[in-house]
DNA sequence: CTTGAACTGTAACATAGCCGACAAATCATT
DNA sequence: AATGATTTGTCGGCTATGTTACAGTTCAAG
């Protein structure tokens, strides 16, 4: 029962759609399935075997640790979402780790080699992989172009208008967007010092143009931004 | 004779070195090949059909133009290596050109359905083709991450790094490298004004750190950088 | 050898946003 | 309800870097 449940966690996966139940069994011999709370740190790079990571509820940012011991956000991970050694090349240089943002998280992973061995066995598998891959990196130089040439600002407003489009509740023009981030957290993602995050989200507000909240963030008009 | 030698052209790249001739041979019915020369403009984003490059001589630059009409240099292609839709994924949105840097260039490119077709008959190249992306994916991630947490000085330094380890040649710990950047090239590879990079390159100049030259660019003692 | 275009050098000025420092507000735990 | 930890708000000063502006150099083409 309980192999049962990790396959249908594997099979509600796009990518994974097409398989067969014998070969998401295959992966699923030695999968992994956690669970975690709120706040908890999940390392997995450099962790034992490289793995390939599946959320299946809840949201964790990763946040990547340099020689200087900076902290980046590298990337907010949604229900559903892949992460891990996802270019299939393990990487011992880098320092990175999950922490878990919402109040509990539930996540499977395999084995890269597994997974190696199912993409050559399934080339279209392997098609649509190495396209979602490509999506991937066409979405990091998207949002790093932003990144470099536009002002603190813009970044902020780019960031709400993607957030509101991923997961935002949409009614009329108005966007409500459960907020599971810090200022410090939205700070660190658009690339910049927590107090002048604080300080646009509160010009944003006087404004009028958001309502800000530690539980949830109101976009009055979405069209505006 | 022609067909010839567009096969051992792509033959030459790593990544088509397990095909057989027949397999190649498929890919090059409807390959290009196209010579140019410095300073010439080519056009390869939403051309007629989504096609992959392999610049086979010389160097160019690939050029981003956004919405404000700024240009950005995205990547500076070398000899070898592939550029053009590599996501799989064609892209009407992004506005891109190349620019030939060096004397002359010879490019050879394929479409993108046959590139698929060989991969869907292929799993071992579809598989190398994904890390080939994922490693592309893990440099621009690297590059950016110095972008934007780096001073310009620092950046500078780290591309002359780069520059002279992809191309340099060495010399006990003098490297020379073949300079066909112009300052303001380099201004944008690292994302500054033009001025600065001036100023820091000459003041790397004055400390004795390299020699620059609109033709060459000698790091006097690389361990020091 | 000339001439115009493309590069490179330099300086003064403006400013976005970082940093340090601290206070106020909110949350979680006993 | 009390206390400590985390998060948010606010304020100047400071620095790196962009901008504007112009002059000097080098290069290629006639």
């Amino acid at each position: 029962m309980y192999e049962d449940l990790k396959y249908w966690y594997l099979r509600d996966h796009k990518l994974f759609r097409t398989l067969s139940f014998g070969q998401i069994r295959q992966l699923c011999i030695i999968t992994g399935f956690k669970k975690a709370q709120k706040g908890e740190i999940i390392y997995f790079s450099s962790s034992d075997l490289p793995r390939i990571f599946l959320l299946k509820k809840g949201n964790i940012k990763i946040v990547a640790v340099d020689e200087d011991g900076n902290e980046t956000i590298k990337d907010i991970i949604q229900k559903g979402d892949l992460f891990g050694e996802l270019t299939l090349e393990a990487d011992s240089q880098v320092n990175e780790y999950a922490k878990v943002l919402s109040d509990d998280v539930a996540i499977c992973s395999f084995l890269m080699s597994d997974f190696e061995d199912l993409l050559l066995r399934n080339p279209s598998l392997a098609l649509s992989y190495t396209k979602f891959v490509g999506l991937k990196m066409k979405r990091i130089k998207n949002s790093y172009a932003n990144l470099i040439s536009k002002d603190a600002k813009t970044r902020l407003f780019q960031f709400l208008k993607d957030w509101a489009e991923k997961e935002g509740e949409r009614v009329g023009n108005k966007v409500v967007i459960e907020n599971y981030l810090t200022q410090n957290d939205i700070a660190q993602i658009i690339c910049t010092s927590r107090q002048t995050a604080t300080h646009l989200l509160n010009e944003m507000e006087t404004n009028g143009t958001i309502i800000y909240s530690r539980k949830e963030i109101i976009i009055t008009d979405i069209s505006k931004l």
